[in-house]
Order: structure tokens, then sequence, then C-alpha cells
DNA sequence: AGCTATAATGTTACCCATAACATGTTACGC
DNA sequence: GCGTAACATGTTATGGGTAACATTATAGCT
């Protein structure tokens, strides 16, 4: 693989020269500019980015860190970072934790000694250890998705409180009394506030909060399918369910229609997170829609921002509106519950 | 951030000591390992990999180079390339070209600009000189899914032609007679071996190939949607449809149920590759499911095996078998065609 | 011609970790 | 007590590109 020099020698020039070439910077005459242009395509020269690197302390390369890549959810935001990052010749790198705190730890010292200039992070757990981490070495990174208390770190999320308080107010407003939600582990900010923004529809609309219909799990499939089930043993049996992910969503509907449920007959199922209709040809759960792709754009233009030192000078909590979209997977309660209607 | 001869200097010793604790190679005693860790938790000292990367030309790094990150075949196997890459002890880095040309090469200069020692490319196209380009580099490379003539390069790739056999042959065993193929570009093996392999089932069943019925598009929803609205007005009409990938099929489908067909009352509707049940919770359609993840495993095992000098001698062409699932959207014609059956 | 500004090209040091080599120290057998 | 092996630590060169500085050539002006 031929350097600098190489192609230097070969045009008898320095390697300064043709560093000016390759970088269209400074001073060169036409003749020169010729000769070298023919030497690197005849060595079938490329430049190595790791000796300015090194040099510089600059590897113009970002790592989104996620939690569960095979969810179109994360997919369209990765998409967002991936555009804003091109866009100022940045690369990314994509890391998937799993959700697992002991993959998240692996890949961010992999990721701090590679010298990655800056971390897209969805933090698999509520503790402010890991982006410390970050932050002491120096490593600009935007929090995304969820909450980190007593953390001074820039974060970009979607309104998670209030879109779980238009699902289930929608579902009141339907006529339905006895709702369950089915949300994710109890150490993550989304999963929290989501059953917060059910707790004040509830509250609001003068309902009791029961708190055997909150169900706190993952935001995995079979998990959402478990807490279908367990919540179908209820007296009262819950009318209604708030999935907090779509997963979850996906899995209690499995589960409902094992019970021989029908949806939303029997049943209604809202959630969190619309599928793309490349995905879901036929979108039925009325959803919170959050702006996956805007998420990531904007979170990485934020960064982007930093390293350039252009960012604003105060913490940015960045809070992007949900959108809920009716669908046909939410309607009145029938029998038992409130036979008039 | 501190280096090396920091964390040297505060513990009192040579820089390559503190080289030996970090790698534990060769001798250390352990009072000063324990002088040299004190240092390194002190300072939080993070070696710099760019250091090594230049030296010796290897930066642990691949990259996975794939034309459509939303969709879900595409997403479970970038989950086997970083499962095995991880394995090694290896990142990767996730490049999306949209099928874009002129995006892939950005990406190929960039990825070779960066010294990766490795890509798990899904090529844009069927023209070798992308790859020729890699090579030309020296630079380790797998190519996946889709096959590219007279090149020496490895390769990892699904059954097409088989697995559109298998779909058509189930078709017409069906009693379908005609039957509409909705493929992607004509320059991507992939598409080609399913018209192939569709071609090969009428033609064994003594069915004539009507070339109206051989759709050439792309791999998006949308024009799946179009190429079945354009196969609705030929007469005869088709009474089945094999869709060459996920997206298309879900374009077609949407398409049918626009035209006021129902699936597989009206029409039936085949496809490639499958969704996981974490997306879709009521699988419906017919698949030809090609093994996603270890079609992602098993090429990163081969080209980490190449890169460790540890592979077979001659070139490899890896081609995994494509299981065919039975579901709902297939069933026998009604009329006008085949009314006894 | 002499001066200066600009154009064109070259030289050197630097970034960080480590392989390869060099040197110094201790332990142990005889 | 001496030689040798194993242990322990240090020194130096290396990799590739470029900022910063240095030098030389040319053009333009008086």
């Amino acid at each position: 693989m031929s350097t600098i020099r190489d192609v230097a020698k070969r045009a008898g020039v320095a390697t300064m020269t043709v560093s000016r070439v390759i970088n269209n910077s400074g001073y060169v005459s036409d003749a020169t500019r010729s000769k070298v242009e023919a030497a690197i395509d005849e060595l079938g020269y490329v430049p190595n980015m790791l000796g300015p690197s090194l040099r510089f302390n600059q590897t113009n390369t970002l790592a989104l860190i996620l939690t569960d890549i095979t969810n179109p959810f994360w997919t369209t935001l990765a998409r967002g970072v991936e555009d804003a990052a091109q866009e100022k010749g940045y690369s990314v790198i994509l890391c998937n934790t799993d959700e697992s705190l002991e993959k998240q730890e692996q890949y961010l010292t992999m990721l701090l000694k590679r010298r990655i200039d800056g971390m897209l992070f969805v933090p698999a757990g509520d503790k402010a250890e890991p982006v410390r981490l970050i932050q002491k070495q120096r490593t600009a990174v935007v929090i995304l998705d969820r909450n980190i208390p007593d953390i001074d770190v820039d974060i970009v999320r979607g309104d998670s409180f209030g879109g779980a308080y238009q699902l289930t107010r929608h579902l009141i407003d339907l006529g339905h009394q006895h709702i369950a939600i089915l949300s994710g582990p109890k150490n993550i900010s989304t999963s929290v506030e989501r059953v917060e923004g059910y707790r004040q529809a509830l509250t609001e609309a003068g309902l009791e909060v029961n708190p055997d219909y909150i169900y706190w799990g993952n935001f995995k499939e079979n998990t959402g399918a478990e807490m279908a089930t367990q919540a179908l043993k209820l007296t009262p049996c819950p009318t209604a369910f708030v999935a907090v992910n779509n997963f979850i969503a996906n899995g209690a509907w499995q589960a409902l229609a094992q019970a021989g449920l029908n949806v939303p007959a029997d049943v209604s199922l809202v959630t969190f997170d619309d599928m793309p209709a490349s995905i879901i040809p036929t979108p039925f759960l009325t959803v919170a829609v959050q702006p996956a792709y805007h998420m990531g754009f904007q979170a990485t233009q934020l960064l982007l921002a930093r390293l350039l030192n252009e960012g604003p000078a105060e913490r940015q909590e960045i809070i992007l509106p949900v959108k809920l979209f009716i669908r046909q997977s939410s309607a009145p309660p029938t029998a038992p519950n409130s036979t008039i209607q």
C-alpha cells in the first residue's frame, strides 16, 4: 500500500507538495499538480487518515450506541444520525448494547480507545457513571431518548409523559375505565415517564390508579406477551392496554389473540412507536408516534455543533413532541364494564 | 487527555513498562504493576489505539456496507455481523448506501482512508470495479447476498434461485397458472436469479413464461405497489404474485387492497424475506426465508479468518439454503381461471 | 538594479503506543 | 563465588500526514 512518500518520490516533489495537492491547500503550480495527480493515479494512492488522526486527535468519527438495532424505531433514528453525520463528513460506528450494562461498558471503552470525536448515546439504565466516564475523556456526548438524573449533558428525547397521557386519555374518552399499562424497566426514564403520563390521565379523569394494572418488564416482545397474559387474570379484567413500545405491543397482541380475544372488539390496545409502512403495510395499532428520524438528526446536529464549538453555551434538553394516530386497535369497551355507552 | 507518558511519569517508570502492564505482556513485578495501575486509575488513562493502528496498520475495524438499514432483513444480518465481529474484538462501521452508486463510492473511499481491516459488502449493482478498488488497497472483502460476475472474491449469499423456484412451485401446486413476479433491478443478481427460479418452476410445470408477467423495479415498497397495480391491468389477470423481497410484497399488498382484492381469497401473494415476530406479530405472508443472521455471522467469520490468514486457500462461494414457510397469503385460485380446481 | 510581495516548494517536528533491542538485577546450581 | 537463566526495566525507532517554519523563485514596481 503506497504512502504519500511513494507518491512524492514518483512525482519528484516533497511530501508536503503532495499533501497540498490532495487537500487543495496552499500554492501548487499547475505543472506540479499534474505530475502529482499522475503519480497518485499510477500508484492508486489512498491517503491514510490515521496519520492526521493521531497528530491532531480528530477522527471524524461518531458513535451511535443504542439498545436494539432490530427495532425499526432505532433504525429510523439511526438513519437520521447517519444522514446528519454524512453531511459534515463524519462516519458513524454503530453499537448495539442489547440493554446490557456489560456490553455497554465494553463498547464505551472501545470507543474511547478509538478516540471517537463524539457519541450519541442511548443509555441502558439511569446511572450517571457511564456518561461521566465519557465526559472525563473530554469526548462530546449527546444522550438520546432516555433521561439520566443529576448530570450536565445535552439530551434529545421524545415527550414520553405527553405521549402516554394522550394514549391513556384517548382510551378514557372511549369509555375505558380499567386500563393496564405494560411498561419497560423501572430504571429507564421512558418507562417511568410513560407510566406517569398514564397516571396523570387517569387521575385527571377521576379514575383510580390501580397499581395492579401497572406492569414493569422490558422492551421485548415476549415480555409484552407475558405481561398481557398476567393482566388478563386480574379482576376486573382490563378492557384496554397501553404498551410502552412497539415490541411490547406486538407481544401483547399475540397474547391477546392466544387468549381468544379480539382487538379492538374485546380489548383495546394502544402503543408507542410506529412502524414504517414498508414494514407494516396495513397499520392497525393506535400509536403515539415519536419523530425518530428527526430525533437522530437533530441530536447529531447538536453534537456536531459542540464539536465545532458552535453550540449554545448552556446544556440543551430538547423534548420532541409526540403525535397521536388513532387507528383500529382502539374502540369503546363492550361488556362487562360499560354496557351502556 | 492523558497519555502513556503521563502515566509513566506519575508511576516513575518507562512508558514501555506501562505498556506491559496494560497488555499483560512481558515481565512486570507486582510492586511496579500496582504503582502503574494506581497511576492509570488516578489519571483515568485510556490508551489511544491510533498509535498502534498507525504503526502496525491494523485498526481492528470492519465495515458493513449495505443498501437499506431500515429493512429488518439487513438489520438481522447486521446483528450477525456485529456478534461475530465482537467475539474477536473487532468493531463494525455501518454504512448505508441506499442502492446509490455515488454514496457507495463515497463510503468505500472513506473506509479505505480509514484503513479498515475488512469489509462486508452488499454491492449496489453488478460491476466488479468497486470490489477491485477495495482489493487494490489489499483490504479484505467478502461480498454479501449479491453475486458479481468475473471477480475473484469470497461471497456468502442465499439460494435465490431455489427460493424463487420453491415459491413459484408452491403457487403452481395450488393450481395457479397466471403468476406474476415483482422483481428488483435488472443489475442485481438476486433479482435476476429469483426471476430465473420462477421461470424454471413454470417451465418445468409446462406453463408458458409470459414476459408481461415479469416486472423489474427496485426493492422499495412504493415500487412494489406500482408494479402490482400495473400487473392487475393485464389480461388474463394474474391470480398470484411472487414478490422478490419483503418491501415489494408490502407495497403489492397495499396495492391489492386498494384495488379491492383480498389476499388470498382473490389473489395469492408470496415473497422473499421474513419479518421477525417482534415486528409482525401475526405473520401472514407465505415466504422464502433466508437465514439473514447466519449469513452475516458466517460471512464475518470468513472475513476474520482471512484477516488472520486462517482462511481456506481458494475462493469461497457459500450459498445458504432458503426455507419455505407456507402461511395464509397463498391459496388455490378461484374464478375465473380454475373454477374446478 | 534593487526591493518587495507573492508564488512555489522544501524541511522538520509531532502525535502515541510498542516491537526490537539493550541493559540491569536477582536467583539458583554447582 | 561465579556463571547462567530468568526476571525486570529502559531506550530507540517506527508508522503517515501536515502545521509551522524555512527557503527559493518569480513577478511587479519604482
